[in-house]
DNA sequence: GCAGGAAGTTTGTCCAGAACAAAATTACGA
DNA sequence: TCGTAATTTTGTTCTGGACAAACTTCCTGC
């Protein structure tokens, strides 16, 4: 019963990898080998497209294709994937520990528990330090456990779930007035992925900023649109690491040319890291450099 | 500024259409033709794109792409939305002028008056009657003004974003304790709409049942895993209208034959409609029926 | 020894036109 | 009038070629 048979469109949507990509990777490196069907259509075994899923994750490490698909030796494909720990050593063993903690109660499917730690957890840090200091490296932590399969799909859903759920309910009960400055926060079309935005609109509103929510995969012209009809400030896009990182430069691109002048668009989240720069984009490296840039805003219009 | 150049990457981001799809009907219906840059590859102009986009929702809203596009009045295009009026005058004219009003927030952009008009009516009428008399008929008429175009896209995402806060945090403020039924909710695949599945939960949740939110687009094999992993009772999917209701039966029956024995499946939402019955899934109508369907399953369980 | 530019390689995207199956519609027969 | 069969419509996939942008490597001159 479980022998999933993967078309080509299953594997762009399992692996991010186009079409187009696909085929011609398997012309020039031999790899993907798909079976086809009675139509002469490919079929792909689901160990390739597991073998794909690790090859995109490796790219989106910085390693290049060319590379990876030539090393046919899987062995040696396993050793790689050892990701460089993020300087978290300065924060000692002690929050791995913690963080390993809410892991555990996520694979015990214990959604009552791990609210409720949560919940302790916002209490005592308080917002912004809840946001960059729990939900930011459990956010990172679950994306690798993703990664590397240590982790269900059903549970990362529920983990996702649960967390926006947190946050939303706490940039609800956020004072209100008169708050400045308006800032849209959307992503892209084919960016579903929507923490990263929360994240960012917990720490903009907990400066005084008018946040305006669009939930993700808004159509460029749309943004524009919204960003006059709101008379908004800023618009603040974000880019999840599984996010084509080759597309994001065009995507600015087009989309600074479209906004009304004198609005500020900020780009955040993984998938900006190590990208060139964009005129007139500010390319927001982490949930700090969002502080940052909106603390410059201000002075600049001061 | 504002002479963005599409290519057919863009295009496909801001309409839907898929490369291949742009590429045939402007073989076969003579539509779009875009220009050429010096490479030969494909200039779309933004009033094309503006088309485009007109043709799909169009055809969202059921018409065929074959007499769209070859319908070269765009006056007649423009005529062609009108959709007869939903039979609402059993609610009387107050309900309907009352929504309309909560309609004119939204386009006005107002998204604070909009929390706070919601906010009364949850106070006024109830967890209950809040979903079943405010949020459901009004996720009807704003569905209904987004098919006939009369609302933004960027209107439609803001109104979605502030109702799904509503929803979760009046969820999140029910009393917790011993609460039984447990049940999953989730979407499949390529639905990710989830409005639905959150009125769903606030009734069920308010019927003092254990609900494990699963967020949107669950593969069917992750569903059975979850369901066995939290020992649920029932699982509750929803399908939106935008759903293509050919695949529904199938996927139910898939889903039907990997779930646990003993798991209730229940099906709901505006996709499943005037479906055909299929052996062992409850296919709910409406939001009342979700209610008796629960009461039902608690008296065989007495 | 190394900065920096030229030349070469890698890699993703695009193109054309054909083919075909799934979906939708129409035609037909009971 | 209803259900089934034929037909049209429509989206997806195929092949194999081309090319530019990004990235490496190599080379030159200080």
């Amino acid at each position: 019963m479980n022998n999933p048979r993967f078309n080509i469109a299953a594997v762009e949507r399992d692996t991010g990898l186009s079409k187009d990509v696909l085929r011609v990777w398997e012309r020039r490196y031999g790899f993907p080998v798909p079976g086809r069907d009675d139509h002469g259509e490919r079929i792909y075994p689901a160990e390739q497209v597991e073998r794909l899923r690790l090859v995109k994750r490796l790219m989106d490490a910085g390693h290049r294709p060319g590379k990876l698909l030539a090393t046919p030796i899987d062995e040696l494909n396993a050793l790689a994937p050892r990701r460089p720990e993020p300087p978290g050593a300065a924060s000692g063993a002690g929050v791995a520990a913690e963080l390993g903690d809410l892991m555990s109660l996520i694979k015990q499917h214990d959604s009552v528990a791990y609210q409720q730690a949560m919940q302790q957890r916002l209490a005592r840090q308080g917002l912004e330090r809840f946001v960059q200091d729990t939900v930011a490296p459990f956010t990172r932590l679950v994306g690798a456990a993703w990664e590397e399969g240590s982790i269900e799909v059903f549970e990362e859903h529920l983990f996702t779930e649960l967390t926006k759920r947190l946050l939303r309910q706490a940039i609800a009960t956020l004072p209100g007035g008169k708050r400045s400055p308006c800032i849209v926060l959307t992503s892209v079309p084919d960016e579903p992925h929507v923490l990263g935005l929360l994240m960012a609109e917990a720490l903009f509103a907990l400066e005084g900023a008018e946040c305006i929510p669009l939930g993700t995969q808004m159509p460029l012209l749309e943004i524009a649109r919204a960003a006059a009809a709101h008379r908004a400030d800023i618009v603040a896009l974000s880019f999840s690491v599984a996010f084509p990182k080759r597309q994001i430069p065009g995507l600015l691109q087009q989309l600074r040319a479209v906004l009304p002048m004198g609005v500020a668009l900020w780009a955040g989240g993984g998938g900006v890291k190590r990208l060139p720069e964009v005129t007139g984009v500010e390319l927001l490296a982490s949930l700090e450099h969002s502080l940052v840039a909106l603390e410059a805003w201000r002075r600049t219009q001061a």
